[in-house]
Parts: C-alpha cells; sequence; structure tokens
DNA sequence: TCGCTTGCCGAAACCGGTTTCGGCGCACAA
DNA sequence: TTGTGCGCCGAAACCGGTTTCGGCAAGCGA
C-alpha cells in the first residue's frame, strides 16, 4: 500500500496526496478529508526511510547506552526505556537504541547520524564534562541532556530534581530530631552528586544545622563502598546519627556495616537513600529513598526532543521533575537517650558545629 | 558525503560504485578496491533509508518488548540490549525498540514492519501458546524466538538450556545428601517453566530419585509468592531438605520463609535458584543460582535473526546455551543428623518415595 | 470584456541509493 | 576475416515518498 495506490483510488497524483497528508495550505479542505479518509481505510502508512531520504528525517529518537560502566546499575531501564517509546509513538517516533563501550560512544553517535538512523538523541548520565555535548552542537545534531551538565548553555535539558529530594530529606530528618547529618555522595563525575550535596546543605541550613565537612563522603557508587564509608562514619568521635546517601545501592550496604558497629538501622541510625530501588522494600528495615517516576522521565524527554528536532529553541526546552519520598522504616525518629542503655549513642553528646 | 560524491571523485558513475560495494561480480577487482579505498578515504557510509526504499531492508533488528507484565523483573535488561546491539553492529545493523502493552504488542509489530523500522524481529519472553507467532508467520516476517514456543516447527529459536541446569541441580542437591528435594516454578503460561521441571525431574530419576508431587508448586514470579510456597512446603508433615526455584526473585523470598518456620538457609535448608540476579549474591548466605549470560545470548540472538533475513533456512538456525552454576552458600551439603537437637528435622525419617 | 489575483491541483524534478539492460572493446576460435 | 563470447562499465529506470513550479479555472474589480 503506497502512496501511489492512495492517489490511484482517488483520482489524484500522490504528490497532491502527500500535500493533503502533510497538510499544506495549497489543499482544498475536500480534499484533505477525503484523502485523509481514503489513507485510513487503505491502511495507508508513510514508508519512514522513503520519508527520510527527502527530508532528512526518520522520525526516531537515538538512545545510546554506555556498558562497561562500572556503576550502571540500571533497575528501572525497562520503565525508561517504555517511557521513550511511549512518548516516541505518541508522535509516530521510533526508538533506535545501541550500546557502546564508553570510550567508543562518539564513534557510535557518528554511525547513527551518519546513517541517519536517529534524529536526535537523548544523552542519559550526563557528566559535568561531556564529549557528546561537544560533538554533537558541532555537528548540529539535536540532543536533550537526561541530568546537568557543567555548561548547559544551548542545550535543552530535563533533570529530576535530586537537590530538592535532598533538601526535604535534611528537613525529614532534622524534624525528627537528628543534628548530625551525614552524606555519603557516588562518582564526581556526575552533575547529580554536586546538586544532591548542596541540596542536603541547603536543607540543613533551613533547620539551622550545617554540613560537617567530617561527615561527608563520596565515590560510594555500589554496597561495598556504601558499606565502607558507614564503617568510617560510625568511627568517627562523633558519629553521625542519619546518613542521607547520594545512591541506593551505597545505602544498601549501610545495612551490614551498621550492624558490625553495634546499630541498628532504623532504631538508633536513620538511613535515606535515593533511586527507589525495589531491592530497598526488602531490606529490613525497609530502605526509605526517593522515587523517581522514570516512565514519564522517558515520555517528557521523548516529547522535548521531538519538538527541539521541529525547531522549538533550547530555552524553550528545560524542565525539572520532582522525586517523591518513600518514608520508610530506616528513616526512624531519633531515639529519646535511655539511661538504661550504655552511651555508647547519646545524642546530648553530639550536635556537631549547629 | 553521497555515492554520487564518491563516484565523481573515481570517474565512475554512482551505478558502478554501488555494485563495486556491494560486491556485484561484474566489477574487475582493481575497480572493487579503488573504490573501496576511496568510500573509506572519504568516510562513505550509504544512507540506511536510502537503501531501504529499493532493497525493502533496513539493516535493523526489531525488539518489542512487552510493559505491564507483573511478573517482568529484568535486571539484566541493559546486558541483553548490549549484546544485541554487538551483535547487529557487527554486521552494520542497528536496533529499533519500542515497547507496547501485552495487550497492544500486534498492533506495534504491525507498526514497525509497515513503516519497515525493522527487518525481523527477536521475540523474547515466546510463551508456550503465543500471537506473535501466528502473526509474524502469516506476514511472513522474519524472527526468532527467545526461549522455545508450544509449535516451534517453522521457527527459528534460541534458548538456555534451563532443563540442562535444573538436571544438573539435581545431581549437584542429590550428591550432597538431599533425597526430599522440592520444585517451585514460575508462570506456567512460559515454555520456561516446565521445561526445568521436566529437567529437575529427569536429573532426579538419573539418582535414583523421584520428584514427589506434593514438592511441587507453581506460579512463584516473586518474592511474596516465592515466600509463600516455601511457608507451605516446610508446613508440611514430610518437608523437603532442598528447594528448587525457577526463578531467584522467588527463591529470594524463600529466605524470610525459612527464618519464619525455624529453618536456616545453607545449614538445614538447601536452595537453588535460576537467573543469576545480582541480588543474590548478597542474600545471607549468598543464593546458590544459574547465570545466564546475556551479553552473548543477545548477540547470538542478533545474528541468528540477520542470517535469517538473508535467507538461512530456520533449520539451521537453532541453538541453546548452558547456564552456569553459581555455587555459593545456600546450596548447602545436608547436615548430618544432630542427635543434640530435637528432631524437627530429621533426613533419617525422610526420603520421600525414592 | 479584459486583466489580475487566488485557489487548487497536475507534472515533474528530486532525494540517495539499487538494479537492469545494453553496448563497447577485446580475446579467441572458426 | 568474421563471428562469438565475455569482461566490464555507463545509462537509465526504479524505489516511495516530498517539494517546486507552472497552469487552469473561477472570482473579482475596472
Amino acid at each position: 500500500m503506497t502512496i501511489s495506490d492512495v492517489a490511484a483510488e482517488l483520482g489524484l497524483t500522490k504528490g497532491t496526496v502527500s500535500r493533503a497528508l502533510n497538510d499544506y495550505p495549497d489543499i482544498s479542505e475536500g480534499t484533505r478529508l477525503r484523502t485523509r479518509r481514503a489513507a485510513e481505510r487503505l491502511g495507508y502508512r508513510p514508508l519512514g526511510s522513503a520519508q527520510a531520504i527527502r527530508t532528512g528525517r526518520c522520525r526516531a529518537i537515538g538512545l545510546v547506552l554506555e556498558t562497561d560502566e562500572h556503576d550502571a546499575h540500571r533497575p528501572f531501564l525497562d520503565l525508561f526505556l517504555a517511557g521513550l517509546s511511549d512518548g516516541a509513538a505518541a508522535q509516530g517516533w521510533t526508538l533506535t537504541v545501541a550500546t557502546a563501550p564508553v570510550g567508543a560512544a562518539l564513534e557510535t553517535y557518528q554511525m547513527l547520524i551518519d546513517e541517519r538512523k536517529a534524529d536526535g538523541f537523548v544523552l542519559p548520565r550526563t557528566r559535568l564534562s561531556d564529549p557528546r555535548v561537544a560533538m554533537l552542537r558541532q555537528k548540529e545534531v539535536p540532543f536533550v541532556l537526561f541530568g546537568q551538565h557543567g555548561d548547559p548553555d544551548g542545550c535543552a535539558w530535563f533533570d529530576i530534581d535530586g537537590a530538592d529530594a535532598m533538601r526535604n530529606a535534611a528537613h525529614i530528618l532534622a524534624d525528627r530530631g537528628h543534628e548530625r547529618i551525614a552524606y555519603v555522595g557516588g562518582s564526581r563525575d556526575y552533575a547529580y552528586n554536586g546538586k544532591r550535596e548542596s541540596g542536603l546543605r541547603a536543607g540543613l541550613a533551613e533547620r539551622g544545622l550545617s554540613l560537617d565537612p567530617a561527615l561527608v563522603r563520596h565515590g560510594a557508587n555500589n554496597r561495598e563502598s556504601g558499606e565502607a564509608a558507614t564503617t568510617a562514619l560510625l568511627s568517627l568521635n562523633a558519629p553521625p546519627t542519619a546518613i542521607v546517601f547520594a545512591l541506593d545501592r551505597a545505602a544498601l550496604g549501610a545495612y551490614r556495616a551498621a550492624a558490625q558497629n553495634g546499630r541498628t538501622v532504623g532504631e538508633d541510625l536513620a538511613i535515606i537513600g535515593y533511586d527507589g530501588d525495589p531491592e530497598g522494600a526488602y531490606a529490613e528495615p525497609p530502605l526509605a529513598s526517593w522515587a523517581v517516576n522514570w516512565g514519564r522521565a522517558g515520555s517528557t524527554l521523548s516529547d522535548m526532543l521531538i519538538k527541539r528536532v521541529r525547531g522549538a529553541e533550547v530555552e524553550d526546552l528545560r524542565a525539572t521533575m520532582p522525586a517523591t519520598f518513600l518514608d520508610r522504616g530506616s528513616a526512624s525518629v531519633i531515639p529519646t537517650p535511655d539511661p538504661e542503655r550504655d552511651g555508647a549513642v547519646n545524642p546530648s553528646q553530639l550536635g556537631g558545629d549547629s
């Protein structure tokens, strides 16, 4: 079923049918409707590749996933893909996915661009300094960042408001009686880390607290490093009563560290993670965390990219989405000092520099 | 950089260049080489969409992921995608991914076919009776099953040999002294379930044991249902000393059930899962399981599908891949009866119908 | 009545490839 | 010498769309 078949059916030429379907102004309303109905009735769908050769657009969103990234745990990849795909499908677009080792990613982008397998790209896991951005900018290929870049000028971007989540985490913990609150971040190459830390700091300040430099750790992006960071924090002379992690998978490592240091998560140590990793629900006690709606994130990114390809200005393509708090057992109220117990954890001794 | 540019550079016509690059027999060896070098030097890459319009092939593998499937936990999706993508890229192909609710999947396939966004499909999660197979067969669109179908005649397929894994699991447990071994399967709609159960049965038979019907459960595809199945099994008059699960995520639910029934996994209850879910490594004790090389599975599927599109016969496109055993703490040796303890678990009372 | 605009559509070029067809030039056998 | 076959390449059609251009006919004012 080609456009010529539709044209023959209507006694028109294919050029006219094409213009009718694409809403050219020099087509009468009657012809437009007749054509549209006939196309619908005959089940005509324009061949993507045939359009692409003339228009230069294949109606496809490109996504390059970087493999062999040691902390690339992706429990939500399917939801994210579903969101991207839904957002694309709503406009008649599709999704072209490729994978590449971190080092060879640029070549993969180049290939997809040269063969015109994608009209633009969603860039996940943006780093503070990201070579993909420079390349796509130079080639004038549309893209939307997921997460922010060190230099977001001239970029369209979408981000989860991790800073605000951390700010609220600080409020929650402070309101529950915590005063010594620690932060354990992930890799510093990514923009999210700095944003989450500064968000936490801001939230603490709003409660008259501050983030003790001794209570800040970085580079914890899996259970082992989360466990190590927690052990280090609990070994301090003035240990924290609550720890906020930038990543759930690091937070899950804190449970074992707490047990080995005579602490019990949810009783004398509060923990809040970030990501809403499903594993957290099965921890004992369940891990409090910030859940991200990955499906909506994906569909929003698709929308933004399609608009960008169609010519929207980057200044109009910037948005954030809040994360929602999963208030679970690990984010406990601080216990009141119990004279029956030994004073290993005595809040009155703490309070830090606030 | 189009084919005409290359032709002009060489003083040839674009038709000749095209034939040279596609190894037509009526091109002299010298011209073929000259052309190939020039194309390489100029960085020429044929436009996928331009080729597609004439050849009818866009050099893309289609993958439709079904969403809102309640047990669709996919911890390895990224590895699988990477494998598919690598296998495709090795032949200059790409990957078109779409998602769809289970009910609407057929329309998504239809759309991708009509718009020629894919030359063929990899069908993951094949069910015993699968409408996708009938549809693609009827439309004569190439496809490769991942997992087997109820009626695999006329189909190309690739499968992980779950039956053999289960057979070996039976051997391992029997050789470690277990005699009452239970099986907890997943959803019966999928072919893998029956295969794993019969594999276990075969392995037991080879050790002179049999699978007590009372020790078989089905439909456990998450922690909760795994926990429930385990509780039921442990409440029997003659409970099992070992349980084999068709899915790790069900096996992880057994830990809590064991604890609540006074058992300790790895001491008086052996557990073997299947999938190699990374969470299993963090369980206490770590969950023994069967790991699947998802990357290789993906690249093999890509290879097979590309061959199929190029005309290979389905009979020549069938393969299985073994899973490898992760021998971890939960798959313990059965304890010798301890006269000091109460007789709640006394292997000498057991042995079932073997 | 004439001329000019405007609405609407046909005709044809075009996009970047692939594939078919035909013919030139050379080697070889008759 | 002529005919034949073959190796090799140019020319052009073709794929299924999009876009440009030109022209017909109706409407309108002068």
